[in-house]
DNA sequence: AATAATGCTGAACAAGATGTATGGTATTGT
DNA sequence: ACAATACCATACATCTTGTTCAGCATTATT
């Protein structure tokens, strides 16, 4: 990819989160976006069709580099599945969310919601094979599978929601715990 | 109220969940809400500041048609919580719930979902005292008492939302089990 | 039945946002 | 050095929002 792609739609990128620690997602507008990148309105239009697009890459970005262990890339240094127990596999994710501060909170918000949790449910279904046992033994069997899935997933996302806006005061051990205990 | 007041702000409601039927929160615009109304455009605004409190106001019926009986008018037909055991509140509010066709989709897809969870955790929240005690033996003591009915909340509305997804091909009563048996 | 009050209409309006088009400039990869 | 291509600045048509206002219709009051 050409650099000056790079550079703008890291510039982009980052205005973008910028203005979302500030503001909200629907307040936010294209003009603003462009001018705290500092780029073009054309070039803006020219990377991403519209405003949810721009939401959606970034939502790819986070979990691909959230998630990144469990494609390729395994010499990195820590992976989230070079965990010896199943359970701090939730507990490295949670350190990792922690790690990104607030951006995101931002995209948990009301607008946004939806689309992190498609997401995440897609990751966890991905897992599904080897981390889901861990929840097993809490399953009802008439419980149909993507039923429980999706309670797992709201599960999570609702223990993270709760987690960062109270400040995030438990760590992430704790919290993973909480998760645990309620799922 | 006057009469004309009912007729338009009625009319209002309609053409709203009528319009979030065929299409979603953010992509309705006034223009198409006056025009399925059929008022004018200085006639909505006298009525609804702004998109975003109708959207609060027809949440606000709505809890309140559905929890009408926790308030005054003991004499109705079929209260809420004029059952024999707790379980079968919840059933009721599903049942409820499912009256209401899919106006209640609409307001759980992203855009309103946050609201929609606000609304229902405050009203649980005021049930606490009666029927918390039920989901009591799952609660493990260490979570937060706010985190614990954060939970329930969100897993009410997640399994609401799976329900009508999946086309609420269970029964109420059904429903009210899977709801049971993931919390 | 007459009157005053209040709500609705319809049209016009400014402000701001979206998405597109274009000709010119600067950077990149080869 | 050269061709390709990404960027810039501006302009533009279109849509949306929220406000204003004069005139008409309905309501409640007496």
């Amino acid at each position: 990819m050409d650099r000056r792609q790079r550079k703008t739609r890291n510039a982009i990128f980052d205005a973008f989160i910028g203005l979302l620690s500030k503001s909200t997602y629907d307040k936010i507008t294209v003009g603003q976006i462009i001018a705290a990148a500092d780029i073009g309105r054309a070039t803006f239009y020219a990377h991403f069709e519209t405003k949810e697009y721009l939401l959606k890459a970034l939502c790819q970005e986070l979990f691909d580099h959230i998630f990144e262990a469990d494609r390729g890339d395994h010499n990195a240094h820590t992976h989230i599945f070079d965990c010896d127990n199943t359970a701090t596999v939730f507990t490295h994710l949670f350190r990792h969310l922690q790690h990104n501060d607030n951006h995101i909170l931002d995209l948990l918000s009301c607008q946004s919601n939806g689309l992190f949790l498609e997401y995440f449910k897609k990751e966890l279904a991905r897992l599904a094979q080897s981390q889901l046992s861990v929840f097993s033994h809490r399953k009802a069997p008439e419980l149909p599978e993507d039923f429980w899935i999706d309670h797992i997933a709201a599960t999570f996302v609702q223990t993270l929601r709760w987690w960062i806006e109270n400040g995030t005061k438990e760590s992430p051990e704790e919290i993973a715990n909480y998760f645990f205990l309620s799922v």
